[in-house]
DNA sequence: CGTAAAAACTGACAAATATCATATTTGTAA
DNA sequence: TTACAAATATGATATTTGTCAGTTTTTACG
């Protein structure tokens, strides 16, 4: 695969793409390229970042553990993101895990390049900026979500999410595989209730499954549980 | 009170800090002061914002409203704060309605003010990044305590939340006073749910009662409360 | 392959929370 | 000050969701 940023395609979907020559090639010398394999991690909860990760291909999840073992999926990225920007952009240490959820290929950036950017690059930082600003929508979305739908609800539209952001293989399954854990965990709900909402929607012809892979047979039904018809 | 921004304290807490003399100079020549009576909105969800707010007084709440006539809160802005950025940056119409819960003393800061200098001062611009930063962090926490927290933690956590941030008066009340109704729409749970337990932790001495007044008692108890003890 | 471990699944039950109905209190304006 | 609406409060009950205990299926790997 093309190992130069400034030749990397991914970077069209994120902020390096408001960077300028000279900065590309400063990242490009600087950065190195990792493989990730699924269920190992980029970081954890806690840690101290000194740069960022640019998903060349496969998806993270970004969760943070409880006390209790639960942990809440938050966001899950893909390629193209960026991940790791608001830790390095807030002099804070990671507030949460970023954990493979398939394998991997990124580029981990360090910081210097991307903070020497912010302070003389104000295309750069307003791009930043406005992905954290979707960034940020998008986590005010969700948590309206959890607080005002049901967990059937929050699982069809967990099944939606899945189909428009990772798509379908040609048999008809979601291409990206989740543990029926994992989808809890983005649900936020047990697994058990999961399991069997997953049993009920296949009852009702909404979705099908072939072992963990799952694929949606009625998205209309589920847009209409969504919006609480 | 003061009414140009160059002399103006509140804006030590917010981007605007970062800004030269010249573009504090500029906003404040284009800038108009407004008083908002409780209840009253800034904006409501959906609408098209052509500026900011900055809060000079009073306390705000910005809250997302579904079909069935619940209201989520996601964020109290006080006094410092910044309203409005993130749709001003994204250049999308807002996500969320800004409602006074008490009365309010504002600014309005047309967008031009703010755009302009996003483009050519990098060092405002990753000051806003950086509170953008911060409000993400937030609203992760929110996503996680939702989920993984139950009704009767989030609440001794929200009073805690409202102590630390808006201070308690000379009897011991907190200051911030939100009908029952802001409470429960806070914390994501139905109002009998939230006054039952404001009446059992009133029985149980973690907190006294006045009216709509409510102040804490024991914080150590809600703190342990919040821990999972 | 065969086998052990992990993941997926199911049922029975318990706990948490919402809903509905209604009473009481509080604040407000005539 | 009364009178009324809105907010707060409480009880009874329904619904949703979680927990525990166990079975079945899938997956990984020697």
């Amino acid at each position: 695969m093309e190992s130069r940023c400034e030749n990397c395609i991914v970077r069209q979907f994120n902020s390096l793409r408001a960077m300028s020559k000279e900065e590309l090639k400063r990242v490009s010398d600087s950065k190195t390229t990792r493989t990730i394999k699924k269920g190992e991690a980029l970081f954890k909860e806690g840690e101290k970042l000194d740069g960022v990760f640019c998903v060349r291909d496969g998806v993270s999840k970004l969760s943070k553990l409880s006390e209790n073992g639960k942990d809440q999926i938050v966001k899950l990225a893909s390629k193209g993101e960026v991940i790791g920007q608001r830790s390095v952009v807030a002099e804070e240490n990671v507030n949460l895990s970023a954990i493979a959820v398939s394998d991997m290929e990124v580029c981990f950036i360090p910081k210097e390049g991307i903070v020497s950017s912010l302070h003389t690059n104000p295309n750069f930082t307003l791009e930043v900026l406005r992905h954290m600003a979707h960034d940020l929508k998008e986590a005010d979305d969700v948590i309206v979500n959890m607080s005002q739908k049901n967990v059937k609800q929050r699982m069809a539209e967990a099944f939606l999410y899945l189909k428009n952001n990772f798509g379908e293989d040609e048999e008809g399954y979601l291409r990206l595989v989740l543990s029926r854990e994992d989808i809890s965990n983005v649900v936020g709900t047990a697994i058990e209730s999961c399991i069997r909402i997953i049993s009920e929607f296949k009852k009702k012809g909404y979705l099908k499954t072939s072992g963990k892979r799952i694929g949606i047979k009625d998205e209309k039904a589920l847009k209409n549980l969504v919006e609480g018809f």
